[in-house]
DNA sequence: GCTATTTTTTACTGTCTGTTAAGTAAAACT
DNA sequence: AGTTTTACTTAACAGACAGTAAAAAATAGC
């Protein structure tokens, strides 16, 4: 059979094989960022493996399943992130700030940047509605951190899908064009979008903090 | 022959012939961005357009060019656009709202659409490198507009770079999720982005206002 | 009404690429 | 040692699709 065993007796074959095909899925997400998923071959993930494009088949059943499976890493990766801001003594906008501190260096990186780069659109029917499921959660949670922004009074008042929109939006582009070559590193330009952000939805009225660490630390 | 002729004595065909082209061009607009343009083939374009195949090629020589020329009509656009927000009388700041409203405008049509969700390695690269150069040449724009706005004291002193980028990113997003039958209208959704933007890079101290009318209409 | 030109169609080709089939060397297990 | 399983290779297929050739239809000019 060409097909792994399902039911494996052995966990360290197991894990051998699932440390190869996170191989597999690492070479597929370099490769469709660098060329874009529908430009990439499988020969060029091949290539970039080291290997042939069969060897591909034999951890993923198809093209679709590569781009689908580095999407939900990538998610994964965010709902880590989202756990790791769950600091109630914090601010809404702070735990803001620090949640898109993780996710732009989560895009930045080659899962991250391959959700990112690919429109839900190029996922066959099963994968895409898993892909748009997981967005849509993590938008929504967003949306909950701004809400409770404006409650706590570190928010001012606004809509709270346009401000998540808006974050996504922008913070999805650094992964687009950032280049560790390019002027300015990757921190310091979360520094400065962070800079717009935070003071173009944070309350005019003393902001207050909860906690004494600046969210904010490079002005 | 099966090339239309370059050397027409009747401005009157040619008229007719670019009006025909235009609409090849909508029609392959429009399906790009419905499909994604890996996925949209010119039979698709060509039911979109309400004909066959090997019509299209009677006005463009490749699929490439149907893209390319997309893009140049929505990058003219947007020159346009520029051109219209040269008003000395008013602040840096209020420049930039201004543009970016038209700027949202125009990527929420048919050829905007298509240059935001285009990325510029789906084009050869001869058109690429125009693609290109159109971009960056708009990028620059903004960050003169930032950084005279800067200078007249409506924009706090920030890096250009990043706050040009931050825009783009950000009103770019507006251009790929945006649903006339979604929630919000379309100025709102400026609105909002603006309300966010302007507040988070406008100078602390007493905004200067050059104009008596009011940049972000909808508070 | 006839001719020339413009525009579009029908029919086809060549290539590219995701996917599968079948076979093989090495390792694991008994 | 012999059998099975793992991991991968070579070879090839099948469908899709950009692009072309040539003919037909529509239009314009006289």
């Amino acid at each position: 059979m060409t097909k792994p065993a399902k039911a494996k007796a052995r966990s360290d074959n197991t894990a051998k094989y699932e440390r190869r095909r996170m191989e597999v899925l690492q070479a597929a997400a370099r490769t469709f960022n660098r060329l874009g998923f529908h430009i990439a071959t499988l020969d060029d993930v091949a290539s970039e493996l080291g290997g042939t494009k069969p060897a591909i088949y034999y951890y993923a059943k198809s093209k679709d399943e590569l781009l689908a499976d580095c999407g939900t890493l990538a998610l994964d990766a965010f709902d880590t992130a989202l756990d790791k801001t769950v600091t109630p003594e914090h601010t809404g906008l702070e735990r803001l700030a620090t949640f898109f501190r993780f996710y732009t260096e989560i895009i930045c990186q080659d899962f991250g940047r391959c959700l990112v780069l690919t429109e839900p659109r190029d996922l066959a029917p099963e994968s895409r509605k898993i892909n748009l499921a997981g967005r849509r959660d993590l938008n929504l949670a967003i949306r909950t951190i701004v809400a409770e922004g404006i409650r706590d009074g570190s928010i001012r008042p606004c809509n709270e899908r346009a401000v998540a929109n808006a974050l996504f939006d922008a913070f999805n582009g650094i992964g687009r064009w950032f280049n560790p070559k390019g002027p300015a590193t990757l921190d310091e330009t979360i520094d400065q979008y962070l800079e717009i952000f935070l003071s173009g939805i944070a309350a005019s009225d003393p902001p207050p903090t909860k906690s004494p660490s600046p969210q904010n630390a490079r002005g």
